[in-house]
DNA sequence: GTGAAAGCGCTAACAT
DNA sequence: ATGTTAGCGCTTTCAC
């Protein structure tokens, strides 16, 4: 169907392999050689099959990446980081959207294992029902490297760049109390999260250390969805014994917690004070002064792949790697305490 | 490295044919033999090549997916739509990243078809130094069926699905129009690209229908960035003769019309009204009542998808299909006009 | 400097 | 019901 090497032969009247050289700029070809053939190139319109290249190289040059849920723009960017770095390496990536789906996540690996991809950078959906690490395990002893961006699967002997969760929120946590804060809410993730789990430390690190009890009362469980934000701030906001402050612990909660907040009329930080995880662009661009921890996303991203393209070097023996970065907290004024 | 069909073959004692076919589910084998053959591979933890395959059967199932930017979640939407309809079709698809960029539009574009992808979604950026439709030109000439999506390159003989730009439009102005506005200020994308065009013109036509004259100094040519809404949005609060409403071509810019608003303390709808194309999830989260254009994202990734895959089906006859969405037109209240 | 030929892992006639 | 074999398009070793 398409136009092959050897039709470029042909044409050229040489062999194979002489097409083959100048293709890949290995091996001495003559000049005059050379020209002829890549006019010939030119004239067909080749275009070499990678699919042919890398059954014979039994090399694809090709990564995958999972993310769980690609509208998330946090993820974006976390993508836009690893496509700059993939591309200066001439390296292609096949992305995969897990739908924060353990399901479709094996699937995707799977499918990337058939396509015979040479590394995989993952953004892990939860710890929970861990069947998926098993399978990662697997194909890291088959020598295909891993790399954990921002989460953590059960065996924590992947390599990966991580997010100091602990040290974002102590820092937020302390940052209201230092305000004056007293009674602080916090809206957490999923407990099967180790982001998750680590937000909520931090958060009891922070009150303990400045002797203030952690009251059950004022701790909310939530899924980092923005319902659960929601929901958790109207109970919040009802509350006779109501907090001066809310931690919530993700991006998307902190939409529903603010929903919840303007529906009832309150004001920032007048009647209640809040951080958030995770910037949200879209406040800053409102001029809606929102402080939050901020996770360093493209950062994340480049550096993940950056690990990746390393431990592909077959040579380079295999340590686990992990790096890990310290969240920066941004004030915009939401943090106050306004005497009420 | 990794196992092959011929290690299968040869620990179940069989030939590699029947290997393929319990593979393939292909032909008959003996349900004895079958049930050895899935043990070893089980056993042997064997993963076919879909390398080999496709190069065997020259037939990747794999297209190819061009959006502009990953981290608009208007585009995070469509490729959810895309990656649905290809799942259940069991085709895998490569996402590329063009970074609104025509040279790495391009670059992808070549990526891809040595890839030997068998079609192509592409949301292409913009309509300008157009040289890349000339290169899908070539493509679908090779067979590869391109379907374009919420956009349009020089060459229209290319199918796609649509959104009716001047409808969507014109209904909002016409909107504004019947609430009594007058002065009806608009902030428009570029005008090399026909969806932005389109949006203009569907300002010009309900104007026109209405008998109120356009007048230049409400025009403004944006970019589709927030910068310009912001930049632009400031000007007009700022005219002696303002309009009493603004009609923002796309969801960025209006995010920066909003910041310019709210930054000047006016209120909507009491000082200035103003309609967006494009819904943007967080103002309804937030309760901004902003009244928006809805594009069908979602579905314009699902429909396109299934067109591809329409067109994959070399039998048919391909003719150029073109399905256009009519956009749903949201009031929340930002349209209204209020004595001034 | 160039060519011949084996091989990458699999599929699909064609035999048996 | 199963085996043999010729490709798929390219790279690479070994000859010449």
């Amino acid at each position: 169907m398409a136009v092959t090497i050897s039709d470029i032969a042909k044409k050229a009247g040489v062999s194979l392999a002489t097409v083959s050289r100048v293709l890949n700029d290995s091996g001495y070809v003559k000049e005059e050689t050379r020209e002829r053939i890549l006019e010939v190139i030119k004239e067909l319109n080749y275009t070499p099959s990678a699919i042919a290249r890398s059954l014979s190289k039994s090399k694809t040059n090709t990564l995958g990446v999972l993310v769980p849920d690609i509208t998330n723009p946090f993820f974006g960017e976390v993508i836009k980081g690893i496509s700059q770095i993939a591309d200066e390496s001439n390296l292609n990536i096949i992305l995969c959207d897990t739908d924060d789906n353990k399901d479709k996540e094996l699937k995707s690996l799977k499918m990337l294992t058939e396509q015979r991809i040479q590394g995989i950078i993952i953004m892990p959906t939860s710890v929970e029902d861990d069947f998926n690490s098993e399978y990662l395990k697997t194909l890291e002893n088959m020598g295909i490297p891993i790399v954990l961006v921002d989460g953590h699967v059960k065996y924590s002997s992947f390599s990966g760049v991580f997010v100091d969760n602990i040290k974002g929120s102590y820092d937020a946590v302390e940052t209201l109390i230092k305000e004056g804060h007293e009674k602080i809410a916090i809206i957490t993730g999923r407990m099967n999260s180790k982001p998750a789990k680590d937000r909520f430390i931090g958060y009891k690190k922070a009150l303990m250390m400045n002797n203030i009890e952690m009251e059950d009362k004022y701790v909310f469980y939530g899924d980092y969805r923005q319902e659960s934000g929601y929901k958790y701030t109207k109970e919040i906001l009802e509350m006779e014994d109501r907090p001066s402050a809310i931690f919530v612990s993700n991006n998307m909660m902190t939409l529903g917690c603010l929903k919840a907040i303007f529906e009832g009329n309150f004001k920032i930080p007048e009647d209640i004070s809040i951080i958030s995880f995770d910037r949200i662009d879209i406040l800053d661009t409102l001029g809606l002064n929102v402080s939050y921890v901020n996770g360093p996303s493209v950062e994340l991203g480049k550096i993940g792949m950056k690990m990746l393209i390393e431990s592909l070097d077959e040579n380079e023996l295999k340590e686990v790697k992990n790096i890990t970065l310290i969240p920066e907290l941004v004030l915009r004024g939401s943090e106050k305490l306004i005497k009420r």
